[in-house]
Order: structure tokens, then sequence, then C-alpha cells
RNA sequence: GGCUGGAUGGCAGAGUGGUCAUGCAGCGGACUGCAACUCCGUGUACGCCGGUUCGAUUCCGACUCCAGCCUCCA
């Protein structure tokens, strides 16, 4: 029985969809005008770790993440670039999905964009002006209604008296209540703009979504998903356009990631304290950056840190180092830590708990290698396939452990070459001379592990 | 100020009304020519104060502190 937390009633529920078997999940993806961070690469980590789990149980998901390609700091930022708002979103959309590759993260079923929904998007501003929960401003904008809409904060538990007593009072208004947000922006000069019944000009970001997720999947979602700086006002104001232009339910489940912090402040573009998938991958294995993703709960924060990534190396060198060597099966009989595993999963998609069930069976595994046989060879199998379930321990184990060849460091080549002299050294009781290579290679990351099958090596990062 | 969360052993991080989380690091031992890996063993953990209870880290209330949102932000 999976068990979702919903933002919206503070608590988990028993997960029910719409319609039986199907699940239709919309999450909001990223407004491309830079390289993602790891606050990126944790929604897209969280939402792929559970469409996958999802798909594994046997639901048919429809999964759905938008790319806002339009958008003022897009503008501002092709502007600075000297290019098109299009190179550049271009750009940063194929740097998005070789990011998101690395990371293991699949991508989902459709990927729709501002500019290319731009029918639907008009169509759904045209039912709010219909259904006047939305108004054409003296300056040629289109605001949305806040409060005609009866429950306007009931996912953020904001209270409209209070909002409204916080607001900002900005100049020049020409919105009839503060609290009043921008369906379309009147075109300026020279930026790109559409042409719309009302006027020229281009959507406002709230819109898309809810465009965008009617087109794609329907009226009602399953499951709405995003980062954690969205409950409000950005889908506050979705539930806003939705309901009102639907007259139903907009979402059943409501799912939000917990923020990614440095030094104790939340990782965010504003604050200009973030680190890029990119920057990180230069460092890191990408297995290493989804471990650590994966280790803590989706729903609570993260710390970002050296040590939190080197703690999340270590971890996977000992799931490698337990597969390493073992050769797995095609078929195996049934194990007690696939029923805990998934318990742990349907658990609200508890990684932590899920991964500690996998620590249990490497420590199994760990001590059936002693006496190498079947049981090994079944445990290890097991141990890759749950793994698997979570996009985790897929890589070749040697590979990992071994690292691939970079520039500046010692090759593989120039390693076994030491491991032959210092084995040579060994034969010849030469322990001093053995040793001595034994440490040069320690210098250069690479530690030696002697066993009766030869000398294995791995390097200490990768 | 309003609205949401959170406080667990050296660190990371689950969880539970009364016997184990798990990982990393540490310590002792086995294994090893020495190591590494691994195995065995090892740690007065649950912010503070009250209450409920035979019993609370776990439930309830107050307090303190921390974070996120309230402006573009995953």
């Amino acid at each position: 029985m999976l068990q979702i937390y919903n933002t919206l009633s503070r608590r988990k529920e028993v997960f029910t969809p719409l319609n039986e078997g199907k699940i239709g999940m919309y999450v909001c993806g990223v407004t491309v005008y830079d390289y993602c961070h790891i606050g990126h690469a944790r929604v897209m980590v969280a939402f792929d770790v559970i469409s996958r789990f999802l798909r594994w149980r046997g639901w048919e998901l429809n999964y759905v993440r938008n790319v806002t390609d339009v958008d003022d700091k897009i503008i501002r930022r092709a502007a600075e670039n000297g290019e098109t708002p299009a190179a550049l979103t271009e750009r940063m959309i194929a740097a998005m999905h070789e990011d998101e590759r690395a990371l293991n993260v699949l991508p989902p079923d459709h990927e729709p964009k501002v500019t290319g929904s731009m029918p639907e998007i008009l169509e759904f501003i045209q039912d709010l002006l219909d259904k006047e929960y939305a108004y054409l401003a003296s300056n040629g904008d289109v605001y949305y209604r806040v409060e005609k809409f009866v429950g306007y904060g009931k996912l953020s538990g904001q209270q409209i008296e209070e909002l409204r007593s916080g607001a900002r009072i900005e100049v020049d208004e020409v919105k009839e209540s503060p609290l009043d947000f921008v369906l379309w922006k009147a075109a300026k000069p020279g930026e790109v703009s559409w042409s719309a019944p009302w006027g020229e000009g281009r959507p406002g970001w709230h819109i898309e979504c809810s465009a965008m997720s009617r087109c794609c999947i329907g009226h009602t979602l399953d499951i709405h998903g995003g980062g954690p700086d969205l409950p409000f006002p950005h889908h506050e104001n979705e539930i806003a356009q939705s309901e009102a232009a639907n007259g139903c339910t907009y979402a059943n489940y409501w799912m939000h990631a917990g923020p990614v912090r440095v030094n104790q402040e939340k990782m965010s573009k504003s604050l200009n304290n973030f680190f890029t998938i990119r920057d990180v991958l230069n460092e890191y294995n990408p297995e290493v950056v989804r471990y650590f993703l994966t280790s803590a709960h989706y729903r609570s924060y993260i710390d970002y840190s050296e040590s939190s990534l080197k703690e999340a190396r270590s971890a996977l060198e000992r799931f490698y180092q337990a597969l390493q060597g073992v050769v797995l099966l095609d078929e195996w009989p049934e194990m007690e830590f696939e029923a805990r595993f998934i318990e742990a999963m349907e658990d609200d998609f508890n990684t932590p708990k899920a991964l500690a069930v996998l620590f249990d069976l490497v420590s199994e595994l760990n001590q059936a290698k002693r006496t190498p046989g079947l049981r090994t060879q079944q445990l290890a199998s097991e141990l890759k396939r749950l793994a698997g379930l979570i996009g985790l321990l897929q890589q070749d184990p040697d590979a990992f452990l071994k690292g691939a060849d970079k520039e500046g460091a010692i090759t593989h080549q120039e390693i076994e070459a030491l491991i032959q002299a210092r084995n040579t050294a060994r034969a010849n009781k030469d322990f001093a001379g053995a040793d001595q290579i034994r440490q040069q290679l320690l210098e250069q990351g690479v530690v030696l592990k002697d066993s009766r099958e030869g000398t294995q090596w791995y390097r200490e990062e990768a």
C-alpha cells in the first residue's frame, strides 16, 4: 500500500489514482537561462526515483515535466550574451539533458515548452477571461482576479487578509488588487512576443503549467510535484487558474522536494551560492552525486559539502567492493530483502530506509563471499536488481572503483605495471621494495588489495 | 509579522510507546609478509520544561533554537 505525503493535507495519505492503474504526474521543471545546479538535480533525481518505482510496481505512468523557455531572465541573459533567447534556451536545454543522462535520470514522457504551447496557453487565458477570473488592465497586461477565487492559499496555509496586508505597494499600479498576478504581459518594444485576441505579448510564469498539464494529462492530476520554493505562490496560482477554469480539483497529491543547503543557507540562483551539476561532476563520479541525493529523504533538507560527497563515495565503495568479482545470475529465488525494500519505498519513497535494507544485503553478501558459491551470486544479483529500481549500482564494479584515466593522473597501464613489479619483489621476499611501490601508488590515490586471486586495486577518489 | 517544516549518538540519517536502524569516522580483535577489503566485538543518541501512561526519544501542551516560503528562484 503506497503512502504519499501530501503538501495539501500535511500528512501521509494512502495513494489512490483517479483511474485505476494509471497515474498522471506533472512536475515543474527548469527555467533554462543557465546551467542546472544541485538543487535542480535534487528535484530531477527525486522524481526520477519516484517514477521508476511507480512503474516497477505496475502503474501506467504519464510523467510530464515542463521547460520554461520564455521569461524575463532569459531575455535579459540572452541580451547580455548577444544571442537570441532561442539560441540560449536551446543550449541550456541540451546541457540539462546531458546533466540528466550523467545522473542516470530518465527523460519524462513529455517535456513541453512554453514556446511550443502557445495555443493552449491562449485558450486557457481566454477561458479565465470568459469566466471573469481574469481581466485586461489598462496597460495591456492580463491579470488573474485572486480575490474571486474561494480557497486561495489552501496549499500553503496563507490567509488572504494576511497576504493583502503584507503585500508590497507597487508604483504605477494597474491591478485591481495587489494580490493579482499576471497571466499575459503586454509586449515591450524589441522583445519576443506572440499575438493574442487581447494584444501582443507573452505569457506570465504560472499560466504555462496550468495549460500544459491540462493538455498533456487532463483536468485533474494525480500527482503534482516540484521544488521547495514552489508551493507559494506558483502552485497556489496554478490551483487558482486551473480550478477556476476547469471547475474541478487540480491535483490530488502535491509533492515537494526539500531544499539543498550550503553553509546553512538555501542554495539558490538569487543567492548565487549554487554549484552547477557540471561543476560537481568534474570532481565526482555522477553516481556519487546521485547517491548523495538519495541518501536523505526527498522532503528533508540536505547539506551540500565536500564531506557529504566523500561519505557518499565511501558508501558506494562498500557496495561495489561487495559486488566486485561476483558473477551475476539471470534467475534466482525470491528473497526477503525485496519485501523490506518495497515496504520502505511505499512509505513515501523512503530511500534512506531502502538503502539500509541494501546495506543489510551487503553484509550478508560479504559473509557469503567467504565460501563463494551460488548463495553469493544470488545475493549479489539481488543487490544489483533492487538498487537498480532506484537507479543505483548499475555500473561495472571495476569501472566505478578504478575510475577512468584522467589527464595528469596515473593510468591503468602504469598501475598494472607497478603492481607487477611489486609482485615480483614480493615473490623474492623483497618486502621493502614492495612496500615502496605500494606507497608510491598510494600517493597517487591508488589502493592495493592482495588476495588469493591476485592483486586488486581501486582509486580512492574517482 | 504571517504561513510551513525541523531539533536523534563524533558526523550523516531512518524509525519506534517498553529487545537491532543503517552508513561514515573511532577503538579492540581475526585475516595479511605489511596493508587494503572483509568479518567479529565495541559507544550513558533522541533540544528544554511540564503532562498522559506501569513505562515516552516516540502521544499532548508550553518554551528555546534552526530552516524554508511570503520578491525571480528547484
